[in-house]
DNA sequence: TTAGAAGCTTACAATTTTGTTAGAAATGGG
DNA sequence: CCCATTTCTAACAAAATTGTAAGCTTCTAA
C-alpha cells in the first residue's frame, strides 16, 4: 500500500497476475483490508471523511486516507470537495462502481452459503 | 499465510471483518497472489501439483503448496491421493467452489469494462 | 488565547505475505 | 549404488501491508 520496489519478483508477479483476466484485475483493485468495507458503506450515500470513520469501527485515519486515495486512483470513487472552513470533502462511488454492488449480492450469497457448509463440517 | 501472531490488531481487524458478510468472507478466502489463478485452471479439469507448477509461470513449490492447503482447509478444492510411487496427487475443485465460477464471469466483465474505462481516462 | 473541528500527512514499528534455496521420502531404472 | 521422479517441507530472507502516535492547517467559538 505504502512504497514498492517496482523491480522485486514479487511486484512482477503482482503485475503479470493483474493483467491475466478481468477478475484478477478486479480483485487486485479491491484488495486492501478496509476497501471493501468503504465500498459498502458509500453505496447507501456520498460519506465524508469523519463519517466514514465513525462508521467503521477501528479503522486509522491513515488507513481510511490510503484506501481512499488509491481508490481514487483507481477510479472506484470520487472526492468532492466543499470550499469551507473547517474543510468538508465527501466521498462517493463512481458509475462504473455501482455496477460492481450487484455482484456482490451473488458473491454475498455464495459466501454465506460456502461459510454455513464449512460450519456443518467442522462439527 | 504463515504463522499469525492471533492476538495482534491486525488480525483482530482481519477477523471482525471476514464475519461482516458473506461478501467480505467470500473475498477473504480468495485473498492470496495465486489462489484464483490455481482456481481458474482447476475449473477446466483436475490436475497434478506439476502439472499446475507448470500451468503457472513463476509460482514456486511452496506458494503452490501453500495456498492449496489453506485452499483445502476452506473447502475450496478437493485432494484425491493415488497410492503410487513417485506419488500421485490430484485437485479438483469442489461443488461450492463450482458455483463461485459463474460469479466471475460477471466479476471478469466488469474488470474488463472498468479496466477500458481506466486506461482510456489516463491519456 | 486556547481549544476544537475536519481532513489529512509523516515517521516509524509491528505483522504478514511472498520468495529462495535446499532437501526429504519412497521406489524403479540403469 | 546412483539417479530421477513427485509432492511436498523447513529455514531463512525480502518485501509489502497494516497499525500507532503525533502533528499540520485554517478558521471559529468560548
Amino acid at each position: 500500500m505504502g512504497k514498492r520496489k517496482i523491480s522485486s519478483t514479487n511486484t512482477k508477479n503482482r503485475d503479470y497476475l493483474k493483467n491475466e483476466c478481468g477478475t484478477m484485475y478486479a480483485l487486485t483493485l479491491l484488495a486492501g483490508r478496509w476497501k471493501m468495507t468503504i465500498l459498502h458503506k458509500l453505496s447507501k450515500n456520498e460519506l465524508r471523511f469523519t463519517e466514514l470513520k465513525n462508521c467503521i469501527p477501528n479503522i486509522s485515519d491513515r488507513m481510511l486516507s490510503l484506501h481512499l486515495k488509491e481508490m481514487e486512483n483507481d477510479g472506484l470513487v470520487e472526492r468532492i470537495v466543499f470550499a469551507e472552513v473547517p474543510p468538508k470533502v465527501e466521498y462517493k462511488l463512481t458509475e462504473s462502481t455501482q455496477d460492481l454492488i450487484a455482484i456482490w449480492d451473488k458473491l454475498d450469497t455464495w459466501g454465506n452459503k460456502h461459510r454455513a457448509i464449512q460450519e456443518s463440517e467442522i462439527q
